[in-house]
This record gives structure tokens, sequence and C-alpha cells, in this order.
DNA sequence: TTATGGTATGGTATCGATAACAAGGAATTT
DNA sequence: AAATTCCTTGTTATCGATACCATACCATAA
């Protein structure tokens, strides 16, 4: 900057008033230090900036997997509510994991972000101290957690799983049972089965019939290889519900590839409305959920919170609840 | 870190080297540092860190789109490369344009990323201006340039397309389409796409068909519009190669809506052997990209290249080429 | 006993920008 | 004409850590 400074005749604090808008700075003057800016292939140092203006411009957001499109729409309502603010994602991928997290959520205060938005409302006693401490706002999404850390954006994944259950029973479906992961690190799996499981015995249709395969995220794939083995288990079931829609999609994959119609031998239901739940053949029954939303509020109210920070007015703890539907298809 | 300094009894330095390894320290002193920094949930400023170490510990990578496994996968890739050394990677989405592109890299420059990786070999004028002028590693991935920046690792797209009308040459099939985005802005789209040209032109099998649709990257939704445009257009088609995998399980789902069989009424061909073309029935006859291979070998690649410029000593400037290979399945 | 070397720690300068305040000059008001 | 205001620019201190060098201390060797 120093250099930018000597060959345009003026302090750096005048190229620093240069580089960013709102400041007051003769137009003539500017367009000189853009000038010599260009000239020397000049890049502004942000790490200094914000040591010194203590405003890092950006955001932490830490989702369990990059290959899921269900938090890849989370990530882009975020980055939409940031567009006008000149403030920058900074994504991590958690793998489904509480210890990843926990690792993750030091590693991203370390870099100071202005707010960060963590997915689901469980973490590892230290991952939860780290976010009470950080200072910042903090937003918990798709989830509903029973004790929030400050603001939450998101809905129960019990209650719409248990939501496809009753329109299963409401199809006339009795024997349904559940696909999912075989450990409880995927939170939201876990509550979905609970929901699951909840709603079979409200029902009186239980015992419930749960195939876990897999570490989760389940893969198409495995989603197969899962209602083989159901099949083989219980000949009887007449409905399943899959943890997720890739799983659903490789279920009625092999179903189709095995003969057994769909939904006539069995049922299929999945969650989260992907793409290919859609587009399939026979497309696929699921829980639409309002995935680019939860993003997009979530941003907002940090945006908010971190306004109110700035300013001094300390916003309240909001809890915000998005909203779920069954998307009733071919499938199911 | 003062105030854990005053806690531990020590000067800030020692609380410094208490918190990096590698660093001389007593133990009993290191372990009174810890108490204190755990007892004020103390986290370290790395922004002040890196400004003072001249490190920052992170590579900016710039791949098209979050929702595309394939760079995911390379983003994977890197990932792991950096496992051992502490660097994280930094992710941006260019969303396809390079206008994106050049605006991305020079918000990842003035973090000062200590090495960057790009998709692609085509850039805005300035865009690549930024990168040889970063005095950083830069490679370019998923794509051979004629000029090259710097490094690259990738395979020729035009090449790998080639490769696929050859096979369904030797298939049998002569009338050959060609389903892609009505832009040239996914540029390994084109590259695909003037790869199918040459080649069709090479078997004399032309003139090509091809059916532009859709905004890059085109979706499964699409892929199905494409394919009953195709038919409508050029009723005599015995096949046709998509742009991507995901178009081009849009358009077999098409088909068997409408009850045209794949293959035998059109045989259809992707690119990238995506989890859903092997996983789909009819199965989906694809290129496979070693797309975590390609992130891999960016990875350490840069890992080199970073500790050479570290040392003293500059890398060689290296051209990696990746493997790829027709993937042979039921829909062609 | 003295010399030598290694280890642990502290002091100071510095990284590259910006905040806060100061000041000079032109434009406007009284 | 003097006073006031606004606009533009510069000076200095500072953000929070680490590099670099200095130093105290202890252990071992001569």
């Amino acid at each position: 900057m120093a250099d930018v400074a000597a060959r345009a005749g003026v302090s750096t604090m005048t190229v620093s008033r240069a580089l960013k808008d709102g400041a007051s700075i003769a137009a003539e003057t500017r367009d000189r230090i853009i000038k010599a800016v260009e000239e020397l292939g000049y890049v502004l140092d942000q790490s200094a900036g914000s040591l010194s203006s203590k405003r890092t411009g950006f955001v932490a957001a830490l989702i369990p997997s990059i290959n899921n499109s269900n938090f890849a729409d989370t990530a882009r309502g975020i980055t939409d509510a940031f567009a006008e603010t000149g403030l920058q994602l900074l994504l991590g991928y958690t793998l489904y994991s509480v210890e990843k997290e926990e690792q993750l959520i030091e590693t991203m205060l370390r870099r100071r972000p202005e707010g960060i938005v963590v997915t689901g409302g469980r973490h590892t006693s230290r991952g939860r101290r780290l976010l009470e401490q950080a200072g910042i706002p903090v937003v918990e999404t798709w989830d509903l957690p029973q004790t929030p850390v400050q603001h939450v954006v998101g809905f129960s994944n019990a209650d719409a799983a248990a939501s496809l259950v009753k329109y299963l029973y409401g199809k006339g479906y009795r024997r349904i049972a559940f696909i999912g992961g075989s450990t409880s690190r995927d939170t939201r799996g876990a509550d979905r089965r609970a929901g699951y499981e909840a709603a079979v015995a409200e029902l009186g249709i239980g015992p419930g019939r749960v195939i876990s395969f897999g570490t989760p995220p389940i893969s198409m794939q495995q989603g197969g290889e899962a209602v083989v083995r159901l099949i083989e288990q219980w000949p009887e079931v007449e409905a399943a519900i899959c943890v997720s829609d890739l799983s659903a999609f490789g279920a009625v994959m092999e179903c189709q590839r095995r003969n057994w119609l769909v939904p006539k031998r069995i049922a299929i239901a999945g969650f989260g409305d992907f793409e290919v739940a859609s587009c399939c053949v026979p497309s696929i029954t699921t829980i639409g959920v309002h995935c680019y939303d939860i993003g997009h509020k979530a941003g907002n109210l940090l945006l908010r919170a971190i306004e109110g920070d700035r300013t001094g007015k300390v916003l309240a703890t909001e809890t915000i609840i998005t909203d779920y539907q069954v998307i009733s298809r071919e499938s199911a």
C-alpha cells in the first residue's frame, strides 16, 4: 500500500480510503490511486485490514456434507442473504461428526468470523462452550434444539418423519419400515427415526421395523442394499421410509432391478425432496423441506444480529420454525 | 493473549510458543498456560498471527458449483492432501461464470492464500493477470489449457467426449447427438461438445446433431426436456451423449416415462460417473473421470510448490494429465 | 574453577492496514 | 470581512500476534 501511495503521491490513509466505498475522497485523487493500484497489480491485504478495523467480513457456516444438495441449498440461501453486504460465507464440512464439528468451530473462531451458522442442535460440550463464549451471533439450523445456544432456524425432524408415517397410514399401509444409517452420528437422521418410531407406536401399527445400514450419510447404493435386507427380514413389509431421498432412490432402483413393483409390492418414501426424487421413475414421495429458506432466514437473522452487536443493541434470541410438507408422488 | 500471559505469569511470547507445536518450551510452563487458556476460554487470533508470520494457513479453491459431486470429490481430494499440514481449504463457487471467477479470485487473494486451485483453463484477462501476479502457486484443474498460468492437473474434455463418440460408433450407432447447455459459459461443457463434433466429423457420420438447452449446469429436469426436443427434431437419432450424468439421467427417466426404450429406441451416455449413473435402471454408460485424484494430485502439487517457495527453490511448472475411461453400462 | 553449549524465557520491533483526531483550504453564511 | 462549515488529506497510535535477538540459567566438559 505504501508503494501505491508513493506512486500516487498521497499517504497510505488516502489509498485506504480510495479502496473502500463510503469514504470521503476527491474523485480525481481516487482515480489517480486506482490507476496506481492497477499499474502495480496491488491487491488489498484484508487480514491486516481486519486486524485494525475489527471486521473480518466473513461468516462461518458448518454443514454436514458438501455432497448433499439440501445443505448446498441452505448455503446458497445464506449467501444470497449476504448479497448486498459484502459479507462472505466460509463453509466447513463436519462429515456428520460432532467431534469434527468441534474442531471446525475452533478453526473458524480463530479466524474471527462475525457470526456462525451450524447445522443441528447437538454439539460436543466443548463445541457448545466455544459457541457460547465466542461473543458473536450463532444460529443453529435444521433442527429445534431443546436448549438452543442462541438463535434457531429449523423444524422438527421427528415430527416431519411422523407426518410421513401418518401419510402412509392414510394411504392404507400398515407394515411400515424405516431405513437409515447404522449409527446415530447423523443426529437429524436419528431424530427422523425417533419420529417414525413414535408415530408407529401412536398409530398402534408397531413394532417398528428398522433397517440400520451403512455409515451416514447413506448412499444410493446402500439404500438399494438396505431394501433387499428389509424384504428378506420382514417379507410382509408394505412400505418403507428412507432417511433421505438418496437412499430412497437407491431402494426404488434396486426394486426395479428385481422386479419388485413400487409401490405395489413395496411403497417407498424419502426425505428432503432432492431433484432425483421428482425426476425418477417412479417419482418418489418425500418430505419437502425449505432448505433454501432455512439458509436465507438464518442469513438474515445473522445480519440483524451482527448489525445489532455493532450498534450496541443486542437482538433478542429468536427461534424461527420453518415449514415442511409431504409431497405425494408415485412411489408411495 | 496478554490476559492469558498475565494469568500464567509469563510473557505473551511464551503463550504464543505454548500454543504452537515445535517451539521450545518447558512442559510445566506449557501446562500452566494451557490451563489459563482454558479457564479464560481464549481462542487464538489467527489473522493477527498471519500478519506477523506471513502464513495464513489456507489455500483457496474455486469450483463451478457446490451441487456437482464431481467437483465435491475434487475438493475432498485437495483437503485430504492437506491432512497432515494444518492447511485449510477455502472454497469459492464460480457458478460456471468467468466473471464471477474473477471476482472470487480477487476476494480470495485479499485474504492472502498460500496457493490457489482453479477449475478450468479459461479466465477473464484480469482474472488471469491476478493469478499471474499473485506470487503464489497456482494450479488449473479439470482441463488442459493451451497456455497454462502455472501448474496443471487435468485432462482433455474434448478427447474424452470424442472417445465416447468412438465407443458408440463401435457399438454400431451412427446417428449420434449431443445434449448440452445453451451457452458456452460452462467451458468444459463447450469442450466436450467440440470433441463430439470433431469425432463425428472424423468418423464421417456428420452432420452433428446438437441440442442446446438451459443455462449450465443443466439439470436432470432439463436433460429430460432436451431429449424430447431431440427426438422431435431428429426422429432418426440413435444415440445421445449428454454433457453430464445428471442430464443423462433426466433424459433416461423421461424416455422411460414415454416408453422409449433405452438403449433400443435411443442409446444415452453421460459424463462424469456420478453415483446416480451406476444406480439407476437402466444404468448409464459414461466417462469415468478421476475426480478425487485430480484434487489429490493438485493438492500435493500445491504443497510441494508452497514448500518450495518457502525454502527458496521454485518448483518447475508441472502438467499432470489424469486418466479417464468409457464405462460401459446398460444405457448405451 | 572456568569455559562452553543448550534450553527456556523475555523485550522490542514489526507485519499491513484502519480508527481517531488534526489541520489546511475552499465554499458558504452572517 | 470575519466566522462557520464542509471537504479532503495527513499524522499517529493501534489492532494481536510472532520474528528476531538478547539474556538468564543450568548442565556438562575441560
